[in-house]
DNA sequence: ACAGATTTGAACTCATGGGTTCAACTTAAC
DNA sequence: GTTAAGTTGAACCCATGAGTTCAAATCTGT
């Protein structure tokens, strides 16, 4: 009997197959036996290990959100303790937040959940509902930490966070909507938009780009 | 022979009802006999007008994105000469691009770009390319005049104008990825764009919400 | 009414790919 | 070595749908 670490390694890798090539094909065009080899394996073994092409998909494409998702959080948690250049470090976690949904990854499954709504209805859980908005939501407890420590004006957090998201990946999109843009103008992007962030968004005595007033 | 007039006709039903069922099912989903039926025509008919699967998708999409493109431009029009309140009207403006950009068939043909560019990377001028950015610069030409005008920061309009549909419609996708929100949580999120655009991109002696500081 | 172009419905060809079957084979545990 | 679970490759069945063919029906300008 082939031990159960092997058999959980067979399905990662189907898995992991399964997201490159629908990333590559999309549903339609994605063919079972392409994945299967794109994972190193025979045909009938994905069947063994996922049941349909379909269940193959749902399973690949929670898998692999969650892990988007993940990668999300653990950037945010550089927000938890700012340390006295709220720019800098607002500048910062957003060029990462960018980055990673700039990720070649993170754009196929996006696209991906984005085209199968209409046949995958129940993968819209994975944005919306329960563990849906977790990034925004967790950026808006970060920011409302902030505004409570006077650092941030006093505004709906979760407003403020949809809006930063948006001025982040709003530009983004437009401009680069296929592949993944050069690192410099993610850094301009982040820049422009924690720039117009903190314009509307900073604590009350405005602190505006170049000048502080009394501290 | 049927008259020019009637044929045109047929290509138009054929193409809309194209639309109609690729928005419904997706390219490889849709079945020419289905849009057939839906535009009450036969099948040879269709490829009589249009060779291909693939040429009916182009032509649909090009007209359709088209179409759209001059809703926006319609809109923006009512930016050219803004009347003294320019919060309200650029409110306005901003609810009525929201409903362009949150309609159905708007939605769908987003989708569909964004789903098929793997497979038809020519589509992609649509959105990018000369006839591309369209909407964006002529937000970005009204919002320039308005800064020259005295009545906005002296900013990048291009990225002014990127940054007020970021806030416009990054919401709105946000919280509702597939169907149309209620028109009144429309209202809500172009209030809350135009609100934090104003703070960010007002003129320099910044008049915010509610209190103007020393005129 | 006539002619030329178009449309129609139905049947047809053909390629593709999901899913299954099965006998041979590998692997790890005992 | 034996055993049992799991894997493999190849062949297979079958539904679906793109695109074509064609004779009959329909339309339109004159």
């Amino acid at each position: 009997m082939p031990t159960a670490r092997g058999r959980i390694d067979k399905r990662q890798a189907i898995l992991d197959a399964a997201i490159t090539v629908f990333a590559r094909r999309g549903y339609d065009q994605a063919c079972v036996q392409e994945i299967a080899d794109e994972a190193g394996v025979a045909k009938p073994t994905v069947y063994n290990h996922l049941t349909d092409k379909a269940t193959l998909f749902r399973e690949a494409m929670t898998a692999a959100t969650g892990a988007a998702v993940a990668r999300h959080l653990a950037t945010l948690d550089r927000l938890a303790v700012p340390g006295d250049d709220l720019r800098t470090v607002l500048e910062e976690v957003a060029l990462d937040l960018l980055r990673c949904h700039c990720d070649e990854r993170s754009r196929a499954v996006r696209r991906l959940l984005h085209a199968e709504t209409a046949r995958f209805p129940d993968l819209l859980s994975l944005v919306r509902g329960p563990s849906g908005h977790r990034v925004t939501e967790a950026l808006a407890d970060r920011l409302a930490r902030l505004a409570l420590a006077g650092r941030l004006r006093g505004a709906d957090p979760s407003l403020a966070a949809e809006q930063l998201i948006a001025l982040l990946t709003g530009p983004a999109d437009l401009r680069w909507p296929v592949s993944s843009p050069p690192d410099d103008d993610l850094a301009t992007i982040a820049h422009a938009a924690v720039d117009t962030f903190l314009r509307a968004f900073a604590a009350d005595p405005p602190v505006s780009q170049e000048r502080a007033i009394h501290t």
